[in-house]
DNA sequence: AACGGTTCTTGAATCATTCAAGAAAGTGCG
DNA sequence: CGCACTTTCTTGAATGATTCAAGAACCGTT
């Protein structure tokens, strides 16, 4: 998606060691948008082939303080990384499967930043989150999730990768 | 804030059975809007004295799924639960202190469930969170809060009850 | 090239939440 | 009212994403 030269100058421009991690972590986030934690340490290790997940970690951490990242949890759900920053853009969520996918903000730009009554609160952002089903999920044209079609009241997400343990924390 | 009678009748008409720690785990959760499985915990006892920490997480799912609470998990912070359901109403979060204050919608009613393209999603709700900083967090009138009033680019709440570990998952 | 502070590696700990199995309690029925 | 059936609660242990800690390796600078 970018030559790892530009990966460099991102972190540079952002007062960041240029470390291999760093740029494997974001050069795996850049490939893998809404990825969890998980999947951005496989994905660095693609490019590297030993980094440690404490720095997956640390670096998750890093990059996202400086801003080159953002960080989303839906309720519910584990933290997950996405390379998208600085537009103020929204995601809609599966209640079945999991899937994000991006939104632009409907109400304009700068958008809901004014709410109806603010209590004295200093708001500095307005974040969205849509929950509903995903195609896939909402016309099961046939029977591949045989038995997660039922749009719980106020169900949660449920886990992507384990098949048997949805846990959640 | 309601007579025991009155959360007995909310679970019968929710075609839930009538226990004591419902009802205990129902009034504690009135009693503290946005209050965290911990508090709600130490609540029901007030009422209940030996809950079982499992009953009342089974509780707070059960009235969860009926729709007789709302859970509410800002990025980053624990699960919280509130008693006013059926409003679509919002809610801002201090980053600091990690307070909650209701916020009614601001875009009129059933407000932004249109998102500007869905991606094929059959949308439900749309959930605002706000984020900012909490009247006490934004003016430090006296020293009260020593060293939490540089509003973090990407920081996440902090925990209100231990004093020195604000680890969040 | 060496220094000093930051970042990584390794390995262990944390703790909210969940799982499991048996006991107790709630509800409908005779 | 008391029984049977099911759901819920109690007790106690497990889970697992994330964090902590200490020392080694690395980055940018003098």
């Amino acid at each position: 998606m970018h030559p790892p030269a530009d990966y460099e100058q991102m972190l540079r421009e952002s007062d960041l060691r240029v470390t291999r991690p760093r740029v494997a972590v974001l050069a795996a986030v850049h490939r893998h948008p809404h990825a969890d934690t998980e999947t951005v340490i496989a994905a660095a290790r693609e490019d590297l082939d030993d980094v440690s997940h404490q720095a997956v970690y640390d670096v998750l951490r890093a990059l996202t303080a400086a801003g080159l990242v953002r960080r989303i949890q839906p309720s519910g759900a584990l933290a997950r990384y996405e390379a998208r920053v600085g537009d103020n853009h929204h995601h809609v969520v599966c209640r079945s499967c999991g899937t994000i996918a991006d939104v632009d903000c409907a109400v304009g730009h700068v958008p809901c930043l004014t709410a109806s009554d603010d209590h004295g609160f200093t708001i500095d952002e307005a974040e969205v989150v849509y929950w509903g089903l995903c195609p896939a999920c909402s016309n099961p044209p046939d029977q591949h999730h045989p038995d997660q079609h039922q749009p719980a009241r106020q169900g949660q997400p449920v886990g992507r990768k384990r098949e048997t343990d949805d846990r959640q924390q």
